[in-house]
DNA sequence: AGAATAAAAGACTTTTTTATCTTTTTTTTA
DNA sequence: TAAAAAAAAGATAAAAAAGTCTTTTATTCT
């Protein structure tokens, strides 16, 4: 549905969110380990993000990533549309080159709600909402916050 | 959403739904031409579907690509399972390696509903049922009704 | 100031997807 | 039965996505 590049930043966003602070940076290193995912390319897409603020970076010693509070507030789909371009939620599921209710594919009308519910599940809660359920009971098996705890033991 | 695969898969699968008939097969070069997609490519596309008889087809002279009776009751989820493989409706938003309620990402159960719903768009309406929309006024406007009429023009 | 740390930037490689080309097989019809 | 038509199959090429490596720049700490 989403890239890979779209589905690492996703993860590695909620993994910051839910693990760094400002006084407490995490380095790609760190979080490529936690996520598996492979660290040069995580970087590359961690400095997309920090480019448009999505997420806040320092270099230099204790330096690393993490997301401001303004960053936590934000929404899930902005760090989409960064990562895997602006049309994701409004190009036509056929792959028509417009997709509008005027110009509608045969499908048009049914995606549109679909792709509605995907833009729903992306904006309607902010970062800090959904990263907040990584750590919840519910989620305790759940591999991202599986890598989490294994990643706090020693 | 879709790879250019299947997207073409299902353009041309509608295509031949609603201009094919088993006394009147297309070839891959008219139904490339009519939407506009490279002819190659979409030959080996639809020879998959063929094989697995999601569409059906006939070699030599007035042979081509047709949708037998059998194949127009079907729905557009096998298309899309065939071309772009079976986990497109199960896997996880995040790219986790399992998906269930057991064992749930922090976007799971809000990504399931909107997940259901595609399912729901390529699943609750025949192949026939699509198809026949193209036609209809409402979606004179459509690319693909227009690439239609075009074609059917002299 | 100098060394160390870590992001930023950019060049490069590999893999996958998309696209093209060629040959073979089957079927029809003259 | 020979020629033509069209799918089937498979080899090859180009483009895009994914992944790696190297150098530069900024920051902190000693
Ligand atoms: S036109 Fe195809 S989804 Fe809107
Ligand atoms: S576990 Fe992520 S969508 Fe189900």
């Amino acid at each position: 549905m989403f890239s890979k590049t779209c589905k690492y930043g996703l993860r590695a966003v909620l993994y910051l969110a839910s693990q760094a602070q400002e006084d407490h940076k995490l380095g790609v290193k760190q979080v490529a380990a936690a996520l598996e995912v492979p660290q040069p390319f995580l970087a590359k897409l961690l400095q997309q993000l920090a480019r448009v603020q999505i997420i806040s970076s320092a270099k230099g010693p204790n330096g690393g990533f993490y997301l401001s509070d303004k960053n936590l507030v934000a929404n899930l789909r902005q760090v989409v549309e960064c990562l895997d371009g602006p049309d994701v939620f409004s190009s036509c599921i056929l792959g028509l080159p417009s997709c509008s209710s005027a110009n509608p594919c045969p499908l048009h009308q049914q995606a549109v709600a679909y792709r509605n519910s995907l833009l729903d599940v992306m904006e309607r809660q902010t970062i800090r909402e959904v990263a907040q359920r990584i750590g919840a009971p519910e989620y305790a098996q759940s591999p991202l916050s599986l890598l989490i705890k294994k990643d706090n033991q020693p």
